[in-house]
This record gives structure tokens, sequence and C-alpha cells, in this order.
DNA sequence: TAAATCTCTATTGACTAGATAGGGATTTAG
DNA sequence: CTAAATCCCTATCTAGTCAATAGAGATTTA
């Protein structure tokens, strides 16, 4: 299950994606709009700041917008910022490796055979689907 | 990530598996053998029990066994007891259903979307593979 | 009948998730 | 300039979960 800081971190997303190019969105606004607390949505978005995801403009006016194009951040980036490793074991992560503290030899490891074709499975699915794409099917749903 | 009870649990199994049908195996052996605590073992496989993926035996003698033959137990059958659901959202759930708490629009949202196709990548991998299929991969490999 | 097992309940310590609070630093519109 | 509006950071709290342990009761069969 994703943490309900991915959750709120998705909706934010999406939201900036939907606003387009108009200028930096304050945090109040999404916080608003998405019914996210305040607070806790101002720390997900420092977080999504240092990956690049996301860039804040300060001072008056200021407020967060997209830090790359929204085809761009796929739903992968953004859960791994917020919820770590797609990957079910360690030993499977492909951008945080790290051996399993009990493993006796992982070469022959059964486990991490079907672990590692799980995870390659999601990578691929999580990897395919941007913010854009979302947005896109929000827009053709009559959502937008 | 799936949890430590989730490692043990699928240890456990295969070791039976491994063992074919000589009988009923002590959890003291299985402990020993791979490492686990006993007593956490021991409630691992009264869980297990229930929905039938061990079976065991009191008295003298005694001890757990397979539930069913082990190319009927697919990964995704253990994790499901030791971890819950295998979907990234209660949303995308087959087997525990349930409408996320601040959902606006079920069939609209595009997070659900994405998180949909994913639960459905890692569920045909993790069902497809069988405690059978990993005792025959280390067979295989010479670790048997 | 007693040894060896399973079965159950309760408890503990460490850690994390989710949320809140308050204030300091920085910028820029006016 | 300067002050309003923002970002930025640290600390704290509560509730819940994970991993493990303990102890005793129930059951079976050699």
């Amino acid at each position: 299950m994703i943490s309900q800081k991915a959750r709120y971190a998705l909706r934010a997303l999406l939201y900036l994606a939907a606003q387009g190019d108009t200028g930096p969105v304050q945090i109040s606004e999404i916080a608003e709009s998405e019914k996210i607390p305040r607070k806790f949505l101002e720390a997900i978005l420092l977080e999504l700041k240092k990956p690049g995801i996301v860039r804040s403009h300060r001072g008056r006016q200021g407020g967060y917008s997209l830090g790359r194009s929204a085809k761009d951040i796929s739903f992968a980036d953004v859960l791994r910022v917020t919820d770590g490793p797609l990957a079910l074991s360690p030993c499977v992560s492909v951008m945080a490796y790290r051996k399993c503290d009990d493993c006796f030899e992982e070469s022959v490891c059964a486990i991490r055979k079907a672990l590692l074709a799980a995870r390659d499975a999601t990578a691929e699915i999580l990897e395919s689907r941007s913010l854009a794409t979302a947005a896109q099917q929000l827009k053709r749903s009559g959502a937008l």
C-alpha cells in the first residue's frame, strides 16, 4: 500500500500539471483545493523539490510549479520520493540496492527471483505513466 | 517492501516444499534450519493454517506440512496472508477492495488507473510463481 | 500417562506515519 | 525601503505497526 503522503503528493502534482504554465501556485491554494493539511503539504513539496520534481518561487506571489515537463515526471519518480524503493525487497531494488540482512547466497535465492520479476513488472508500469498521461485521462473523462 | 514475517513464511514454506512427503516437520527443526525465532515462527504458521496453506499435526511426532500441493501455493497466496493485499491502494485490491477514504469519484481517478495497472502486473507475476517453481529453481542451482 | 507438540493471550521496545506548531529566513510587489 | 507573503526548518505528539518474547493451557499419541 502506498502512504497517505504519496497520495497527497500525486494529487498536488496533478493539480499543478492541470494548471499548465500559468506561473507558480501557492501552497494554500493547492491545500484547499485538494483538501490536504497545509503544513503537511509544505513538507511534502519540500521533499519533492530536492530531486527537482517541483521548483519553488519565494516572496510575494511565490509558490510551486513543476520542475520539468509533466510528461517527464512518472508515478515511479514520485513514489520513490515519498515511499522509497518500488521493490518488494532491498536485494531487488535497482535504485537502492542492499543485501538482505540474513541472506545466505543471493544468486541462488528463489524468493529473490520471484520478487525481482515482480519489481520489473511494477517498475515498467509506473515508469511508463506520467503526470501528463494522468492529466490527459482526467481531461478525457470531463473531470477538468 | 515485504515484511520480515513474509520472508520467514516463504523460507519456512520452501523448507517444507523441499522435504517432499516425509511426514510432518517440527517447528523447532524449521526454526533452527532457517534461523527463524521459534515463537515467531509458531505464530506465522498458525496464520498460514487458517487459509489452509499448511496443516498441523499435534501430539508427539507432530509438526507442520503443506496444506496442498506445492504447485498450488503461490507467492501471492503467502504474501496476502502475511502482508495483506498486493495492491498499492485499497481501491484497486481485488481480494480486499475498499474505497479510498477521501476519494471524490473513483471512476475518474487518474491515480487509480495507474495503480490498477500496477496491481495487475504484480499479481500476474506473483500468482504464477509457486513454491514448486521456487523449489525447482533451488534444485537446479545445486542448492539442494 | 507423560512427553512433545500445538494453541492462545498478553506484553514489550523500537520505530514509523500522519499531523501540528512556531518561528526564522528570504524574496519581491508596492 | 519595507512589510507582506512566501518558503524553510526543527521539534513535538499521538496512534499504530513490526518484530520478538514469555508463559501457560490444550491436545494428542508413542
